[in-house]
DNA sequence: GGCATATAGTTGTTTATACAACTATTCAAA
DNA sequence: TTTGAATAGTTGTATAAACAACTATATGCC
């Protein structure tokens, strides 16, 4: 039993992710008092798409771990929003590529000014070797669970 | 700017809780395996009334990190599965105390195998120490920002 | 060319979350 | 003792996740 190290209050916290629950939840707090009508679920798709605009759904799909449908949907709420616009592609009518809206385009520094804020004020105390060797580990859990 | 080390990646995986995901998802798939009906969430429920049963729907909300109306329907959705009963206190009337059933009572082995199972295929080839340090980060993380 | 199969996306259903507004009960202070 | 505030829980509404079943398009093999 090499790694049942694993009290079980701790064992809890690892598995319904207390600390990214409550990351989120300030980031959100953020949005909202920043007056930005915005889930974080909706920010983590624009997240993807101003790093590579026009990715199709699927690619959408990888990039945030959700499936076909949590897509759909959340493009669907974007679109709504008027923050993101379907396009079929051209070669392959199967795909749509999902592009940014103006609006959505002049987004994206105020609130990955916002996302930074949150994690600094999440990480404040904690040293950085620290912090590298926490990023490794839940890097491998997710490795080896994917 | 003390601890702003985040690469936009990075960031991202610490917001979206990625590893935590994982863990969750894997859990739950072993739960359905098994036969057992019954969701990550309603089982995080259960896992504090094994500790200790009789707890109240506002003491649950503490140990689970959910808001009252969360609370409300996961209660709910075990009465409806016959693993809980709502009992009214004696004492103060607004209150529920919320008890397992025999057929909840008998289910706590059989999921926690299945929980540290989990959590030892996600912690494979990671070293004690380093686990230490991460499950230290992640509780400052939580400390930070409740 | 035609058919099986794979891929991209959508829809239906159940469960869960978050927030606001609500009811019921208890407590405390004038 | 009454009244106002605090506490416990519920209900309404919107958003999201997971899974299964579905449609439409593309691909590959005969």
């Amino acid at each position: 039993m090499p790694n049942n190290q694993f009290k079980k209050g701790e064992l809890y916290s690892f598995i319904t992710g207390k600390a990214s629950t409550a990351i989120a939840r300030r980031l959100q707090k953020k949005l909202n008092d920043a007056g930005l009508k915005l889930t974080i679920e909706q920010w983590s798709v624009l997240y993807h798409l101003w790093k590579e605009d026009g990715k199709s759904q699927q690619e959408l799909c990888n990039a945030t771990f959700r499936d076909k449908p949590s897509i759909t949907r959340l493009v669907d709420n974007l679109e709504k929003l008027n923050l993101v616009k379907r396009v079929a592609s051209e070669n392959d009518r199967r795909i749509n590529k999902i592009f940014l809206t103006k609006q959505a385009q002049k987004m994206q520094e105020q609130t990955m000014i916002l996302a930074e804020e949150t994690l600094n004020e999440a990480l404040e105390t904690v040293p950085l070797e620290k912090i590298e060797v926490c990023k490794e580990v839940l890097q491998i859990v997710y490795d080896n669970l994917k």
